[in-house]
DNA sequence: CCAATTTGACCGGC
DNA sequence: GCCGGTCAAATTGG
């Protein structure tokens, strides 16, 4: 409770600071005529940077003035969620049929409790089945984000029309990625889908190159964000770096609403005062995944901190050996206040390395 | 044959 | 006890 607002306040400080920081770049290149379009970017950054700000300022404001009321979704962050982790440890020996099945159980209710602290946001999502060629047709499928998702169940929903599909993604198993999704089709508007995601990917997992170019060519919308990757200067050519389907969804062009995320969000946060797009409450953001970083406008990616530039912020070039290296970043960074990044608790905790992926490289992470 | 989906059962929260 | 979410056996598809 009271932590939560100490977090808040950090991030409101690291907001700041960037803002700092990108006021002085600002500065740097304004007499430049060649980097008139720079500046703009730099400027809107900011500018956008401002507003995060103040409705981090507001929403301290307000659970200032009700401490007490709005206790449930806490996202609070890293150590409690790190530390409830559970050990899994002695992994391979199955001797008894009950203790597998009562590890089982630890393991379900542990990822439940879990599950209820990750970050969660909806989004809707129309999909316009191309033209109207096909009258009533309406689409094939669930739209693609780019993740490969397999379904796991599916459920009939009270006072809903159309039945809820649930998805998780594919690297479950093998990178322990527990993001999962909620398709609803809408009652009203069968074209449009209301998809709930739940915790970041923390497979390393890049959309696939034939869906990606595929939905790409259905998507009307998506098409700005990969001039802007040519644009931009300082991206590393690296997918790695590459985004999740929020980031997406901007593509799209659609509206995403966080949940659960904002104590007291009706207070004009997610609700009116901000489009997304140029307010992810960044508290969320942060949260939610290294990748998913100030969407701030869609076409400014520029500068801000992709996850390579973040481990670049405050200090030299950052190689991350291990996980212990890594929350020693995180918690670094929370206290030093250079990046937005501070209270990841992205799922990514020890537990969830074994040593059965070999092939998984943290420093890829933030590469 | 393997991987993904389907679908009824099961479980926990309210 | 109801409901939403997940599991897992059965089924389907490539």
């Amino acid at each position: 409770m009271k932590n939560e607002s100490v977090c808040d306040v950090k991030t409101l400080l690291n907001v700041l600071s960037q803002g700092e920081e990108q006021t002085l770049r600002l500065e740097a290149c304004v007499g430049d005529p060649d980097s008139a379009e720079m500046c703009r970017h730099l400027a809107r950054q900011t500018h956008s940077l401002f507003q995060q700000a103040a409705a981090m300022a507001r929403l301290i404001a307000d659970s200032r003035q009700q401490p007490s009321s709005n206790n449930n979704n806490n996202n609070t962050n890293t150590a409690a969620v790190a530390s409830d982790s559970p050990p899994r440890s002695g992994s391979g020996s199955p001797t008894s049929e009950s203790s597998e099945r009562a590890s089982k159980e630890q393991e379900r209710r542990e990822m439940s409790k879990k599950r209820k602290t990750l970050p969660r946001w909806t989004n809707q999502v129309r999909v316009t089945s191309g033209g109207s060629s096909d009258g009533g047709g309406v689409i094939e499928g669930t739209p693609d984000d780019g993740y490969s998702w397999r379904k796991y169940g599916q459920k009939d929903i009270l006072g809903a029309k159309f039945p809820r599909g649930y998805y998780r993604c594919t690297h479950r198993n093998s990178y322990g990625c527990l993001a999962t999704k909620q398709v609803q089709r809408s009652d009203e508007d069968p074209s449009v889908f209301d998809i709930t995601y739940r915790g970041g990917h923390t497979c390393l997992q890049r959309r696939r190159p034939t869906a990606t170019a595929a939905s790409a060519a259905q998507e009307p919308g998506m098409l700005q964000m990969q001039d802007n990757r040519q644009l931009d200067p300082n991206r590393p050519q690296e997918p790695h770096c590459d985004q999740n389907e929020l980031l997406l969804s901007f593509r799209q062009g659609l509206k995403v609403k966080t949940e659960g995320l904002i104590p007291d969000g009706e207070h004009g946060l997610t609700s009116s005062s901000f489009s997304f797009p140029s307010t992810p409450v960044s508290n969320f953001a942060s949260t939610f995944s290294p990748t998913f970083i100030s969407p701030t406008t869609s076409e400014s990616n520029y500068f801000s901190m992709s996850p390579c530039q973040m481990s670049n912020f405050g200090r030299g070039p950052t190689f991350l050996g291990s996980e212990s290296e890594l929350t020693d970043l995180i918690s670094g960074a929370t206290s030093v206040a250079n990046s937005p990044m501070v209270d990841i608790d992205f799922v990514l905790e020890p537990a969830n390395f074994e040593p059965s992926f070999p092939s998984f490289d943290s420093s890829n992470f933030f590469r």
